[in-house]
DNA sequence: TGTACATCAGTGAACGCGCGTTCACTGATGTAC
DNA sequence: TGTACATCAGTGAACGCGCGTTCACTGATGTAC
């Protein structure tokens, strides 16, 4: 920025931008498993090894980083869908989205995974640009799973059973009966 | 209780019996709407006529009223399913189910509604009585819906599909996606 | 019937706590000369 | 090369606030005699 930062502009900005990066990484790992308003500011600041007081140097406010690392989680979701052989047919497209996103592994979070199950709740608590993220996110999964225009409604819906699955099974507590949930579901995307 | 108290005893408590289920109506109601955790004791309170103080009167804690209240909802919900015809058949009876809970009016909250999609990601930091009223619940609406053993998966499925369409549907807030979502939802239910 | 007392639902102020946010400070690093 | 200064990422204590919960008190109601 200021012309009296020569050399060391890059390298002390690549510092604090890789500091940066692991709050963010920090909250969407806590985001992920239990929503944006949960997780305290201390508790990310402490997963990313650092003290509270200097988070406000990195983000505006706690929804700021929330929002951020929310916008983050659902673009890499959206990203997976790309490994996906264009040429594989909707319906065999569909059922193998569904066996990731309702298996016992998603439900049990051993990895980044959807973040949308666990903010469903905070969302009317969230400002506008929450709703508006996930909005965004809706109609891109359609525009990129929906083959036809007709089965823009069959995206939303499998969308809909997915996400009220492994919410579902995810209140319920690993049990039987949370497995039968996620099966259930599962088997009802044909 | 004591001998002491002769005629009153009744009059007087059935006047703090009714208090207390002014209480749990109005806990009820933000339960509904807010899940278990969001409201304060405070709000509820002030929503039933009367101040925080005598809360600790009528219920050990704040868990102890959201969880009576969530069981009391829950319960309310499957005696609404008790008023279809006994006879109408099984996937009919899932099409009317699914209209209703993925109406706009449902969504919107004008009545009391149920209360899953509301409490599902609080249920995490709840305590397991909580789980256990919902795992119960959902046995005995696989119970009361399912025509034949086969039916059972198809129940917890069309469930899942309902709750996740309903919190969709109000996470993204009145709008034509929202809308979009329940219809879709609506549709899935064949 | 009248008076003194007991009961108890509800009040309102206070408590300890965790939160998001602020801010004066530290200490390592790079610049100027 | 060496010394004084500027920068700035990060620290740690403090703030105001709302929460769940507690508790001494009030005041209406019923009982005892």
């Amino acid at each position: 920025m200021s012309p009296k930062t020569g050399s060391n502009e890059k390298g002390l900005g690549e510092k604090k931008a890789q500091t940066r990066e692991r709050i963010l990484c920090a909250a969407a790992d806590a985001l992920v498993r239990r929503g944006p308003l949960e997780p305290s500011v201390a508790e990310v600041m402490g997963a990313a090894g650092l003290t509270v007081g200097g988070f406000y140097a990195h983000f505006q406010s706690k929804d700021a980083l929330m929002l951020e690392a929310f916008r983050h989680l659902l673009s890499s979701r959206r990203a997976k869908l790309k490994h996906f052989d264009p040429d594989m047919p909707f319906s065999e497209r569909r059922q193998l989205v569904a066996a990731f996103y309702l298996s016992r592994k998603h439900r049990d979070s051993e990895e980044p995974g959807c973040p949308i199950p666990s903010s469903l709740g905070d969302m009317a608590q969230l400002p506008e640009s929450f709703h508006e993220a996930l909005a965004e996110h809706l109609e891109l999964m359609v525009a990129e799973l929906a083959e036809r225009p007709e089965d823009a409604d069959t995206v939303l819906a499998d969308i809909a059973l997915m996400v009220g699955g492994l919410a579902l099974a995810r209140a319920l507590g690993p049990s039987d009966l949370s497995d039968r949930v996620l099966r259930a579901a599962k088997k009802a995307v044909d």
